[in-house]
DNA sequence: AATAATCTTGACATCAAAGTCAGGTTTACC
DNA sequence: GGTAAACCTGACTTTGATGTCAAGATTATT
């Protein structure tokens, strides 16, 4: 399983964005570019993208730039991925039908289910991260917190809500 | 997140040897190719790199073939991602580097974590499904146990133990 | 020993994702 | 109203994953 690069940047640019969401003024492509080491072109063409979805507003003319459309607490990572192409379980089998128009195991496939499974505990990890919990977790980590550093070591991510009670639910 | 052609035929051409392991000949690439609905030539390529990982063993020559290096319940699905191109958290780090040398934050970048961590879940999962499981819970969704088929449709997989245990130990 | 069925290997072709380019439109400021 | 800073859009190029081709090596059977 790869995160594609459109997932990965447009998670980065929207971390940017939410950055400055207190202040009052839009975020330039260039600035993002420059803060993501990015070119600007390639910015442009990612927040087109997350523009058509909705997830942020943009003001052109000078002065203008990128704001979020909602306030950072209310986008999840589940959203964002959706956005920059997110798969369901059916479009996994429609891909992989090999050299048939339909998949050869249409009718009752143990692999399907997995794949629904295994999407199902990713989506409901990442429909719990908001780009909120991105940014606490940035300042906590570089600042004060420093006790909680091992723990991220080990893959633990004390900051956010337990992956394990939607699983068990 | 995207499964990868690899990983999705890899994964069905063991499940086609597991299902023919307890007879003892090998299956060759023929039988495979034409029970998933894929060329001969792809899924020749496909065993190569099963093989080369030691999964499987071939066998050359007239009635020669492949069979399963370990038995079915010793071959988990994260066993054959990891095969067939897995990744890890730093190589999504160095990836996603834009058009620096090295990704910009490379010093406390929460994103990380979160792909350390949704890496984790996934892997956690995987490691806990065998090709055995899969075999079996074939069987018993196309034969006998038909009220277990309402949950496969809401996607829980009764079959395989529950994925929470990992995440919360 | 000849043959046919099989795996082995590396080069090649195709396609979709990733990333760039160039010309256009909008807006604030002077 | 001219200009510069910004976004908008579609076409283009590059790159890596996907899938095919063709020639070779191995082995059971006759």
């Amino acid at each position: 399983m790869k995160i594609t690069a459109l997932e990965e940047y447009g998670l980065r640019c929207l971390v940017q964005l939410a950055r400055h969401h207190s202040e009052d003024r839009p975020v330039a492509i260039s600035e993002i570019a420059k803060a993501e080491g990015l070119s600007i072109q390639y910015v442009g063409k990612i927040m087109h993208e997350l523009r058509r979805a909705g997830l942020i507003n943009s003001l052109r003319g000078i002065h203008g730039g990128f704001v979020l459309a909602k306030a950072p607490q209310e986008i999840s990572i589940a959203d964002i991925f959706e956005t920059m192409g997110g798969e369901t379980p059916e479009h996994v089998c429609s891909k992989f039908s090999g050299n048939q128009t339909q998949c050869v195991h249409l009718g009752g496939c143990s692999i399907r289910s997995v794949w629904s499974f295994v999407m199902g505990q990713v989506s409901s990890v990442l429909k719990r991260i908001s780009l909120a919990d991105l940014i606490a977790s940035e300042s906590s980590c570089s600042s004060k917190l420093n006790e909680q550093h091992t723990q991220f070591e080990t893959n633990k991510l004390p900051v956010y809500p337990a992956a394990t009670e939607g699983a068990a639910k």
